[in-house]
DNA sequence: GTTTATTTTTATGATATTTTAAGACTTTCT
DNA sequence: AGAAAGTCTTAAAATATCATAAAAATAAAC
């Protein structure tokens, strides 16, 4: 599953990527309702977290925008106390949910698994492209024929965005980001040692899937007549 | 499967009520929350349908005090679209799953479905995996040969939790959070330690089932092949 | 109240993962 | 072709994470 958290109290958006993550949800977090709105409309998320005060662009103005362009992603807003009417102007833009602030980390993490599940996003605990599948409930590689591989964590993470998103260049610096994050001082290298690290994992599943390289910019997963 | 719904619309009650027999499922409906508690507390159903405005007792205060009285019966709310509010109590107060009016009846059906079997794993008195077996009368671990070990409860809580799993990481973070609740200051190490208690219990059985340990994310239940 | 079992804490050694670094290889450009 | 920039691969070094033992604290049983 992938969350995408809109928020611009910097220390609570931290706290709660740390805690996502470390309940293997998939988060990504933006400070600005700009950014925010660019990155829901990729569609790659199940499930989003609003602030509803934001700078540039607010809560509620995003969503009605991605429903305008029947983006039916399930939202959950986040409200100060004294925002009730903020609150009903949410739901009318059709909100499936909101918590008020302060909230328990826990009352999120439940209310974003009871919205996906409720998407019937059950199925969401693999991902499958071509004959290789991508197993996150124990972190393997598995091909059609059945034979697995298990990915260490950081190969883990990098292939389940290259998974998230195929045929699309995922860069070095996204990469960096999302998972070194973003005060590592990890080098370009480092993500070059784990690309190597995972091509050969997925050769020696002899499947017709590979990581294509990008010059200047990053890597996709492709199959391999690209 | 045994159902029981309480809903005071009486036109969709009824159709509910046929719909579900047309799937072979017995259901029985009552149209008021007192009743509607009085045949929950018979403990006979296998998943419980809940209206949340109902006449006499509202179907939170319903759960809640079947809850309060250690009732796990599996529980569905059934909202009106502008109770957002109420949805929210609903999770808070225990429910599994929520479905918004209107709503398809096959949708209910799923989710019925999903539940009791979700539940319906559970009710064994004991489960297997290979040549493994938790006996979760006594707390016992045994070996398809026959010899058997006392686990203490602690053990005997983390060993469950990867019986029911298994072949999938449980984090430590959910360890900790199902054993130790989450306000408990219990640190990965115990977890940890607990896991070491448990390996060499299982090595005096000689069976071919380990705890994988999975890097930076938590344990697994395998089979010694992998 | 003493003994026994369970749980938690502390500490140290072991190990898989991650990082670093350096040379080989590829592609791009002039 | 030759140079330059970018990428791949490997091995080793560094580190964070984990395993285990043993002691201390707590709870349960007798």
């Amino acid at each position: 599953m992938r969350v995408l958290l809109v928020e611009d109290e910097e220390g609570l958006s931290q706290a709660l990527v740390e805690i996502f993550k470390k309940n293997r949800i998939s988060i990504d977090a933006v400070l600005d309702g700009k950014e925010g709105l660019k990155y829901a409309e990729n569609g790659m998320y199940d499930v989003l977290i609003l602030d509803i005060m934001l700078p540039e662009i607010d809560g509620i103005t995003i969503l009605k925008k991605l429903r305008e362009n029947h983006n039916n992603v399930p939202v959950i807003f986040l409200t100060a106390k004294d925002e009730v009417s903020d609150k009903i102007a949410g739901l009318d833009a059709g909100a499936d949910d909101y918590l008020t602030k302060p909230f328990s980390s826990d009352e999120l993490l439940a209310r974003v698994r009871a919205l996906s599940r409720r998407k019937g996003e059950l199925k969401d605990d693999s991902v499958t492209f071509g004959d290789l599948t991508l197993n996150k409930k124990n972190c393997e590689l598995q091909s059609q024929a059945g034979e697995a591989i298990k990915l260490s964590l950081k190969e883990y993470q990098i292939l389940d965005l290259l998974f998230e998103n195929p045929h699309q260049i995922i860069t070095k610096e996204q990469l960096i980001e999302k998972i070194w994050g973003g005060e590592s001082n990890a080098e370009y290298n480092n993500v070059e040692v784990y690309i190597s690290f995972i091509r050969k994992k997925i050769e020696n599943l002899k499947v017709g899937i590979r990581i294509r390289t990008a010059r200047g910019i990053g890597y996709s997963l492709e199959d391999e007549t690209r």
